[in-house]
DNA sequence: GTGGTCTAGACCACG
DNA sequence: GTGGTCTAGACCACT
């Protein structure tokens, strides 16, 4: 299910958490669903269970997770609110940085949308496969 | 000119490639002409002249620049089509990462569209400024 | 195994380069092999691990090594043809150079021919010790 | 008349040194002639005559050239027999090099001495034309 | 243990 | 002045 790239600058254990994140927040996981096993995913992603349990604590730290003893990793409670509200800024960051960047780049607003609508397209033809 | 962010999990010298970049795709910068020195730059982020010579070496293994010897660093020249190749895959790239995490977070179509068009719109206010 | 020389005018990261170069182009390493620790080449030469990383690093932007975090250098692969390709333009680039300077020095053929016969066998007898 | 590498890792002015060495050496300059001057090298090679004044220096310090207030850089005198040991020399050491490197890559006597013969007989076509 | 990044600061080559 | 190489040594990420 996870997906890293071991070939980027950012530490795997990031990766692990940015992927969890989005999880949870796509509600791929619900409130209080076990998370997979640190060992289940460091087999997984061939990863040393450290980095993984390292991520773990990270999403923990940002209260996203909570642990059980013996039992795993739970996901934490979100308000509906706080949930959409969070994907909202999210995007918005990411969005900005890229529009931001291509600006720089000295595009225009409408090659930007251009851009921007074929990408989209382009996604939906993968999902859809 | 160059902004770099401290607490990046991504290293600094690739901060800097990635600015430098951007802003020969974007004509700040035109072929053969010289970019700061080393020793400027380090000044202006406050990093170590060998973080920003890092920079420097890498952006000319991508044969961006060019070296001469005890002058500087230069623009190395790239087509206009290539250029163009350039950033409309790298913004493509980008896009296609954001509209991927906003689809696994359970954003539909419209819903992304809508928050992309808001981000362009803030971006171009804040432009304006 | 490796050695450098002191005074030569080549940076002692070249030399490093060009002698591991030569290993697994030579098949002193085969592919996948682990390499010796930067830091244990380093003791062993007695530079500064910067040094030796540099070159690393540069044996990887050639492809001829690749990293696993934590675990090392590893020789990437290389097919059989390619191989001995590099090998013989290599020693032909390498001739070439030492040929154009012997005609340049006013030696005919077999002058020259001679002299490389006679460095022939005088290097087989080290090599034989 | 000369010729020099802006890529390679050898400063330009040692680069400078072996080519009029080369030269010397291979009477393309008998004893006592004048040299180009400083100016004249520098303007060709569109190099700073710094650079050209340093390589001078070397060779004077060889015992090469010897300068003559005024009017330039001389060749200096060497015995006939000095003349050609010192060629022979050079290039035992040269083909020497050529050939350890061609035995770490695994090669055997009668590949190395066909793949210097191609390399002779290609030199001497180039040199034909 | 591994490599990767970064700093502080030295010296060199080149213009 | 420019970049290039190198050292000494620190801290981090990962196995």
């Amino acid at each position: 299910m996870l997906r890293i790239n071991e070939s980027s600058p950012i530490p795997i254990y990031l990766q692990i958490v940015e992927e969890i994140r989005l999880m949870i927040l796509g509600k791929t996981f619900a409130t209080d669903d076990r998370l997979p096993s640190i060992r289940q995913i460091a087999a997984d992603l061939k990863v040393n269970p450290n980095t993984v349990a390292k991520a773990f604590q990270e999403l923990e730290n940002r209260g996203l997770i909570y642990f059980r003893r013996g039992q795993g990793a739970f996901v934490a409670k979100i308000s509906e609110e706080d949930q959409k509200m969070r994907i909202i800024e999210d995007l918005n960051r990411k969005f900005g940085q890229v529009i931001k960047s291509a600006m720089e780049m000295g595009l225009g607003h409408d090659e930007i949308k251009k851009l921007f609508e074929k990408a989209l397209i382009s996604c939906e033809i993968k999902e859809g496969n």
